[in-house]
RNA sequence: GCCACCGUAGCUCAGUGGUAGAGCUCUCGAUUCGUAAUCGAGCGGUCGUCGGUUCAAGUCCGACCGGUGGCUCCA
């Protein structure tokens, strides 16, 4: 028996009664005429749906909040919805584009497109005309809930959405969205209507891989930005040429502080002058700062016989990201193979086996500045932020497990003195948990996991999980901060490996290795 | 690596297959009240590289090199 009544509590810890079966455009209208026109979504119980959607009357008294263009969680709603309305566009233009993804984020929205040609710079255009249109149509969205079987005819032509819904669980509720002549398998909410997105702009389009994975097929992403008003669209375009003009690269070159050189070779950096007085200072900075707490600087070489990263595991599951190997001649005639170091790990590892290590040694910190080189893909060259040649600070900690904890909480403050305190960069905490590809048993992972959680639990830090992002020799706590164009890029990161010394041979087998490295690039 | 776009003077960029250009910088000169940009002149280019098409290529085609944006912030 359903009650012949909800009761609904606002914001503002005022109740309101309503006719079962009303939707939150009814309660907005029962609140009052500005209120009606100003909305765009309700929240109900901190979930955002759409305004024409029943407010749910059998749970007794429910929190509802009237969404406006005041609320942030209403912008990634009209992103969303705008990225409807370029999918709408598009279709009328390109019948036969197939359709991907097109969810709403920081600062704008994409869609994906399946489409043989890409789409050219006069495309992009004509399909901003188009949204125009779209939008002025006025087209309301319009939600329906359809079977698994229903939905599946509906898409019948679009087998990315059918690959979508095959992965929908059982009990998940299928919903599909229309408006005006475009429908879409999406999950909502939505505005109410296609003219309430009026700010708007296409910004570029790019490849881009199904589902992220580069085995499936490549689809045409538009990215375009939409907001509440025409001021916030024009600071958003106005903070992203600022940005450019505080481009590294830009200002690396005018303030001559280094160069990249094609008969060199690219993420190849050469520092003049001015710029290498600078990273002196920073160097100067980080030594003082590590040795003042506990850790000890070593030089090791920066080529090695292959062997030694046969036996660290780096070569079956790092070799793509190092240099091919190169021959030099030993003994009489026998030629051995050698690598550039990519990582320093089995380096400091052989200085800790070097000896006979007693517990009462550790925490050993060893430190080094060291150069390194990856082959890092071409495609993710990025100025002096994505690179092949480095200069990393880097350290292994060798502990016992009592230990970790408070190395761990030196290294977070390591971490917040340099990118927090010194330049004054934000960044974010991710736990990386194990990939797909990794050494060792899944009971020390689970081990290591646990130890990174219970450091920043304890420490109070927030921080997500990253998924699978975890080096193959352990997880790790990634540091990433955001440059002057609001792009991410990882800076420190603290990596636990139970592995290595277990591997190596004369390495206790009850110490374990902790790792940072700090921001210094090259 | 993959997709798109781009590569012309030190920098920013024009340049329907037919004799390589502009602004800024720089050098010199003039002028001045000219507060880094007043006026004039000059310097500066195998048009990324290699090959092809053509009577003729900066322009069209191919390969390569390099750069820019992007490659799950999941229906």
């Amino acid at each position: 028996m359903p009650a012949a009544e909800i009761q609904v509590t606002l914001p503002d810890g005022s109740e309101k009664r309503l006719a079962a079966g009303s939707t939150g455009a009814d309660l907005a209208r029962a609140i009052g005429p500005g209120l009606a026109k100003a909305a765009l979504a309700v929240r109900v119980d901190g979930q955002v749906l759409d305004l024409a959607r029943p407010l749910p009357g059998d749970m007794g008294s429910v929190r509802v909040a009237i969404l406006t263009d005041k609320d942030p969680q209403a912008l990634d709603v009209l992103r969303h919805s705008s990225a409807h309305v370029l999918a709408t566009a598009v279709r009328q233009l390109f019948p036969h584009a197939k359709i991907g993804f097109g969810p709403p984020i920081d600062d704008g929205f994409y869609y994906d497109f399946d489409i043989p040609t890409p789409f050219s710079p006069e495309d992009l255009e004509k399909i901003e005309a188009k949204m125009r249109e779209v939008a002025q149509a006025d087209y309301p969205f319009v939600r329906e809930e359809v079977t698994r079987e229903e939905a599946k005819r509906r898409f019948a032509d679009d087998p990315l959405k059918l690959e979508r819904i095959d992965d929908l669980g059982p009990d998940e509720v299928i919903s599909i969205y229309t408006d005006g002549p475009f429908v879409d398998l999406c999950r909502g909410p939505h505005v109410p209507s296609t003219g309430r997105i009026k700010h708007f702009k296409l910004l570029h389009a790019a490849g881009a891989y199904w589902r992220g994975d580069e085995r499936r097929q490549m689809l045409q992403r538009i990215y375009g930005t939409a907001w509440f008003t025409k001021d916030d669209l024009e600071a958003y375009l106005r903070r992203l040429e600022e940005a450019k003009k505080r481009d590294h690269r830009l200002l690396g070159r005018q303030l001559d502080l280094f160069s990249i050189q094609e008969d060199v070779g690219p993420g190849l950096i050469f520092w003049h002058p001015k710029g290498a007085m600078l990273q002196f200072q920073l160097r100067r900075f980080i030594e003082d700062t590590i040795l003042a707490r506990g850790y000890q600087l070593v030089y090791t070489p920066n080529v090695t016989r292959e062997e030694l990263f046969l036996r660290s595991g780096h070569l079956p599951l790092y070799a793509a990201n190092q240099f091919p190997p190169m021959a030099a001649g030993e003994g009489e005639s026998e030629t051995v193979r050698y690598r550039v170091k990519p990582m320093n790990c089995p380096m400091h590892i052989l200085i800790y086996a070097a000896q006979q290590r007693s517990y009462r040694d550790l925490p050993l910190r060893l430190a080094e500045i060291a150069n390194v080189y990856r082959n890092e893909r071409s495609g993710t060259l990025h100025g002096m932020l994505r690179v092949r040649g480095l200069t990393m600070d880097d350290a292994h900690i060798f502990v016992r497990p009592d230990q970790i904890e408070a190395e761990i909480f030196q290294l977070l403050d390591i971490v917040e003195l340099v990118l927090g305190q010194t330049f004054g960069l934000s960044y974010r905490l991710d736990l990386a948990t194990r990939p797909d590809k990794k050494l060792g048993a899944d009971a020390t992972w689970d081990q290591a996991e646990r130890a990174l959680e219970e450091a920043l639990k304890h420490r109070g830090a927030t921080y997500r999980i990253d998924q699978g992002g975890g080096a193959f020799y352990g997880p790790k706590i990634d540091v990433k901060f955001n440059d002057a164009i609001g792009r991410e890029w990882q800076g420190a990161t603290i990596q636990l490996d139970f592995e290595q010394p277990e591997s190596s041979p004369s390495a206790s087998g009850s110490s374990t290795r902790g790792r940072t490295t700090g921001p210094t690039a090259r």
